[in-house]
DNA sequence: AACATTTTTGTACACGTGTACAAATATATT
DNA sequence: AATATATTTGTACACGTGTACAAAAATGTT
């Protein structure tokens, strides 16, 4: 058994009566070759299940399929959907994603320059991990690096953001015709760049109309510290009048709400509106209906992988950034005022 | 720049003074040398920055450390966490998970076969892929394959499931104590082996102390299914006391509830009470409150690790079923009656 | 000290492929 | 038909490693 089924070019040449370099040329896309001898070679593969060792290929040129997806946080929704959302995308362009999940994990960086040995064709950041010294490692290396909602560094590299700027604005277009006079806008403490651009964006474009606005910070972007955050503001201001809430991420937006009900008895958007950002499936529900934002993981990912390959292709390309847009979606944790209601459903 | 860093062995044997094959064998665990010779190996590999190639070595040893990890339907939380513990634990024991989601591709078993011409040193599969064209696949090849919550095929595999049978006893003990008189499981269409093994359990049980019970058909597992399955309850019998509803999934169980509540306008647990299965992190909300089992992932994916290991270990070792125990966890989508209020909280 | 035995070392080959180079063939041009 | 050019083919080497084999060294035994 477990009978080595170690096909090689040489048997496939021996076969067709060519040299095994020709048929190396037919499974090499760009090569010189003749129709006639394609013909030939493909036919003897055929026969007898020939197919290209891509290790030993690997170990010539230099290159495989792979593509290291570095996550962390998999628990929150969202990001599980991109990680599923990228593998299929490099699934679907060729290319094989090997999963380097990060929490946990003291010595990272290790990981990463151990797959970096597979002479991996690339890199993509979804996680925490702060892509400067990445950044620097990959150049170095001439390894394709993409980030996805990180922040730019010293050494350029591809990334992909989610509406960075545009948010904020929306946000506060939405709040100011639900008839909300005060702005809090959640943020977290720690290192997330697009958490603090929503929040920063969402801030000025407040005081731009000369809205009340302040923030609110918790430790981390999860269910129980939007319930923190709960707490937090009716502690500060016991007596709240029209008052908008922005939390920097659905997870968060839904602990909020469920505390505030649930604990302060106060009514959603009755007494407090909420605006939150993903649309994890969560936030559609009875329970909640949720306005926030449409987090479109299927476009990030294709354009992940868009930015890969032409790196790929164009080493020296200068490096770009790509900004998809994220729809609001109005339901019902804002007060519908005007006429204009506009209800969009996913 | 993009300077190839092709710092070989022949590198580290002529700064050592040794033979190439010297500096192979100390990188190759249980390989022949004096304690002399490696200290002088490992002390010049240091300088120089020599790392092994691991294209080379897998071109010449036929293993790689990659394990292919077969996923699908991400977006139920519990299968994006038992894909994040899963490959967790395979970066902590030294392997390299490149992860192959099936959604989407009607050619997915050309992927499997491509991936497995890299030579991984391993298969485990959370899919709802069919094991049994992969189980001869893998005999074939050599391939160890590790199934998770799968049936048995004509060639024997490693498995993992939990709590198979044991389910459905706890879920007709919860029921009784809390007074269930008439019992509905809900099961799935789709071939989902734990899903039809628990409901099947759950039947049986309820037969065997005499309590009434029947089952309940929706095309898939999902929230939207879980409404459905409501309906139909709704429609088939709108007069119900003291029923009990097991639902296969609390994804089910979550549309279950909320369609009961907003559309039907029923109490739960008064007019209906719920149990799960999963224990996803919102089943533990205050607009819930399901009682469910927990999902042990990370026991799971350890296990799956280990029955790895073993058969690399031993390729010829018999095939092994461990199943891991699902803990049940009692909140308030059940009545409590009985004096024993045991309120497990995770 | 001479021999037998174990451990360590070096040489040489194997893993399966891509591609530079020159030779051979096919095509275009006068 | 003879020459110039473009295309295709085969040979030979390179990629970086693991390991069988025999030679050498170290260790144990009488």
């Amino acid at each position: 058994m477990t009978k080595k089924s170690s096909v090689t070019s040489f048997d496939v040449a021996r076969r067709a009566g060519v040299s095994r370099a020709a048929v190396s040329r037919c499974f090499t896309p760009g090569s010189s070759i003749s129709a006639a001898t394609r013909q030939k070679v493909l036919a003897a593969a055929q026969q007898i299940g020939y197919r290209v060792n891509p290790l030993a290929r690997a170990l010539q040129s230099n290159r495989t399929k792979f593509v290291a997806v570095l996550a962390s946080r998999m628990d929150n929704p969202i990001r599980a959907k991109q990680i599923h959302q990228l593998s299929t995308a490099l699934l679907r362009n060729d290319f094989l994603p090997v999963l380097l999940v990060s929490d946990e994990f003291d010595d990272f960086e290790e990981k990463i320059t151990e797959i970096m040995q597979y002479k991996v064709c690339g890199i993509i950041v979804t996680s925490d991990t702060p892509p400067a010294a990445l950044a620097r490692h990959c150049a170095l290396q001439g390894t394709p690096l993409v980030a996805v909602n990180k922040d730019q560094a010293a050494i350029p590299f591809d990334r992909v953001l989610c509406g960075s700027d545009k948010v904020g604005q929306a946000v506060i277009d939405i709040f100011q015709r639900a008839g909300v006079r005060e702005v809090v806008a959640m943020r977290t403490e720690n290192r997330s760049f697009t958490v603090h651009q929503r929040v920063d964006s969402a801030l000025q474009a407040a005081e731009k109309i000369g809205l009340s606005a302040s923030e609110l910070c918790v430790p981390d972007m999860s269910y129980a510290n939007g319930q923190l955050g709960a707490d937090l503001l009716v502690r500060k201001a016991p007596k709240l009048g029209n008052c908008g809430v922005f939390c920097a991420a659905d997870y968060l937006a839904l602990g909020f709400i469920d505390q505030i009900r649930y604990k302060h008895r106060l009514l959603i958007p009755g007494d407090i509106q909420v605006i939150g950002f993903d649309n994890i499936p969560e936030s559609a529900r009875a329970p909640y209906n949720l306005t926030t934002f449409h987090h479109n993981t299927l476009e990030i990912a294709e354009q992940c992988v868009e930015l890969l390959k032409r790196r790929i292709k164009d080493p020296d390309a200068p490096a770009v950034t790509r900004d998809v847009f994220s729809r609001p979606i109005i339901r019902s944790s804002t007060a519908q005022h005007s006429s204009v209601a506009s209800t969009h459903q996913l």
